[in-house]
RNA sequence: GGUCCGGUAGCUCAGUUGGAUAGAGCAGCAGCCUUCUAAGCUGCGGGUCGCGCGUUCGAAUCGCGCCCGGAUCACCA
């Protein structure tokens, strides 16, 4: 079934060829949904076809306007408003949209293509010194969320993680642990895993700077305190030893790296993330060190006096940059070349997508360019999916300073949000205890998710503690309970709404909004893909949602006298419904049935 | 300093390959529940789209130059 741009489309490109005897490319017009202060659904902006009509903008639009309700039965009316020409379809025409998409399932999804190549999406990648933060919930939020949506332009995708569990980090948690911890476990202390680990990495820097602040007394300058530190001396043997696989160490370390997993896996099935596959850097860092090997041999690098090894790039407007430390070591450059190479070997994807903070937007740039030069030719495919920091009122978040969002905090401050708000409400009065309960779950969630995925992922943003995340207006909520409001109307009815047999209507200025809102719903999806952008989608989800109320505030669903519109009224709310369940899904949103 | 990203209403954000009078939400004010869920709907006020020049029928959008904010340019990750 064609939409109305491309009947427009190709109705304007065939009438411009007998008129004029010109060929017009139909990617070339100008179409664009008709502005709701507007008579017409879509509208051809001719300015740029007054060169081949050689008339004046109005002139321009008349004839078109007439050749097009000549040609398409679907059009029976036009406008012109300076140079715009509004073309209006017939009621009929939008009917039949809704007819058609009644017997469709999961209309703007596209069902997985077999025999294609996946692709693989990397998120989360989180440390295992410190819990998750708002900064990572933003990071698996848009990996989720971009996962989903490539999935719904008919990809395999591959969810990735890539934990980073290992390194002088790392040691300083194990460290200050060791020396203060007393044996305090998770159990003993009844706190979650990774939030014991990350206090004590707090904890190391704690005594660190204090003991870099008595060296300084002394009058020696801080970048040598800073080496200088006892603590610090500490905990590079550590890290020396965790290298040479001692077994004191290498047990506390799985320890304590286990007590974290635990803690993100329950922070992880609260935010509702999931991943194919684990990779640990552990496993993964001595791989790299095979290629840069491999480089230095073939001449593409080049190794200086000291023994470091590096990749010149500046013919390519980069600098040079380290590959190999002069003791041998690898950086984190070193360890990325060696798990996109493992991951290539073992997908074959036809994309690998980064997605990780702009802050690292420079790492990409060398990993591409340095992939290339030593002959992996896929290294075109990397993207990096690049979004900004989410920021508080007082500037970026900073662990050590502790201002950073705790993940868990929030989600359960949410929650309590919800739950409070629902109460107030009287929304969940006659709701069992754990129909409530889960009710707070999803609004909280949504709520949540909605914040962070509406904002361009390139762009940063702000969240303000102070005043907690909204429930009412352009938010997940907003959305749920336009979901809800249709699924009670559904609840009233004996038949299926896939099954009412629908007869052709006269169709409202209202109705006819919603039908177009939820008419473009595929393209919204094909361009998310495209952009990899979840903000696309929320976007449509709220405009749908809005354009919905409206139509409900002002018109009676089930008490409409006319039988026909009644039947055409339920199914398009339906449709409205599933287009909403469907979309607020890819951002990784779950509806509730009520609220 | 080099490179990259951003600057739109008091605040948070939309604004498609350049198109009509630049839009939402929040906050403020004023209304709407005997009718399908008021987490909703309606109205009002609120703008030098950072600044300037240029490109053209037309610029928030493209180009150049400046101003402001951020990121990055480590033998950190």
């Amino acid at each position: 079934m064609k939409n109305p741009s491309t009947l427009v489309a190709e109705a304007t490109v065939s009438y411009i060829k007998n008129a004029f005897n010109h060929d017009l490319d139909a990617q070339s017009l100008t179409l664009q949904s008709t502005r709701k202060d507007f008579d017409g659904d879509i509208t051809l902006v001719v300015f740029p076809l007054t060169r081949i009509t050689r008339k004046s903008p109005t002139e321009t639009a008349n004839m078109i306007g007439e050749a097009l309700k000549a040609n398409l039965p679907e059009v029976d009316g036009f406008n012109v408003i300076q140079g715009f020409l509004n073309i209006h379809f017939t009621d009929y025409f939008w009917w039949e949209q809704i007819q058609y998409l009644q017997t469709l399932k999961d209309f703007g999804i596209i069902p997985q293509r077999n025999g294609q190549q996946p692709i693989l999406v990397e998120f989360s990648s989180p440390n295992t010194n410190k819990p998750l933060h708002l900064g990572h919930i933003r990071n698996n939020l848009l990996g989720a969320s971009v996962s989903r949506i490539l999935s719904a332009n008919g990809q395999k995708v591959i969810k990735v993680n890539l934990v980073n569990d290992r390194g002088i980090h790392i040691c300083k948690s194990m460290l200050a642990w060791q020396k203060w911890g007393n044996g305090e476990t998770p159990e003993t202390s009844g706190m979650k895993g990774d939030h014991l680990v990350g206090k004590y990495y707090v904890e190391f820097d704690k005594h660190y700077k204090a003991e870099v602040a008595a060296i300084t007394e002394h009058g020696i300058k801080l970048e040598e305190a800073e080496k200088k530190a006892p603590i610090m001396l500490e905990v590079r043997e550590m890290l020396l030893k965790w290298e040479a696989g001692d077994r004191e160490i290498r047990q506390l370390w799985s320890k304590m790296n286990g007590w974290v997993y635990k803690g993100f896996e329950s922070t992880y099935q609260k935010m509702g993330i999931e991943f194919d596959k684990i990779y640990y850097e552990s496993n993964t860092y001595l791989t790299g060190k095979t290629i840069v090997a491999e480089g230095l041999e073939n001449g593409i690098l080049a190794q200086k006096e000291d023994g470091s090894v590096w990749i010149d790039l500046t013919n390519d407007g980069l600098d040079e940059k380290l590959l190999l430390r002069s003791d041998g070591t690898s950086v984190y450059m070193t360890q990325d070349l060696g798990t996109a190479d493992l991951r290539y070997g073992e997908f074959h994807p036809q994309s690998m997508i980064y997605v990780v903070g702009n802050e690292q937007n420079y790492h990409f740039d060398v990993l591409k360019i340095a992939l290339a030069r030593l002959n992996k030719p896929w290294a075109a495919t990397i993207r990096h999916l690049s979004y900004g920091m989410v920021e508080l009122p007082d500037g970026k978040m900073k662990s050590r300073e502790g201002t950073v969002v705790d993940a868990d905090d929030l989600m359960d401050q949410m929650y309590d949000t919800a739950r409070q708000m629902t109460e107030e409400l009287g929304k969940a009065d006659d709701m069992t205890e754990p129909e409530a309960s889960e009710l707070y779950r999803k609004v909280s969630l949504a709520a949540l998710k909605y914040f962070i995925l509406k904002v361009d992922p390139k762009k940063n943003m702000l969240f303000n503690p102070a005043d907690s995340i909204d429930f009412n207006g352009n938010t997940g909520p907003f959305i749920q309970y336009t979901f809800a409001r249709i699924k009670s109307i559904m609840r009233k009815i004996d038949t299926n709404p896939a099954d009412i047999k629908l007869s052709p209507v006269e169709i409202g200025l209202k109705e006819r909004q919603v039908v177009r809102l939820v008419m473009q719903f595929p393209q919204i999806v094909i361009e998310a893909g495209k952009e990899m952008s979840p903000a696309l989608i929320a976007n449509y989800c709220f405009e749908l949602a809005k354009e919905f109320n409206q139509f409900y505030h002002d018109f009676s669903i089930l008490h409409e006298n006319i039988a026909e519109k009644k039947a055409f009224r339920i199914v398009l709310a339906w449709q409205t419904s599933e287009i909403l369940r469907n979309g607020m899904s890819l951002l990784g949103i779950e509806m509730p049935d009520r609220m």
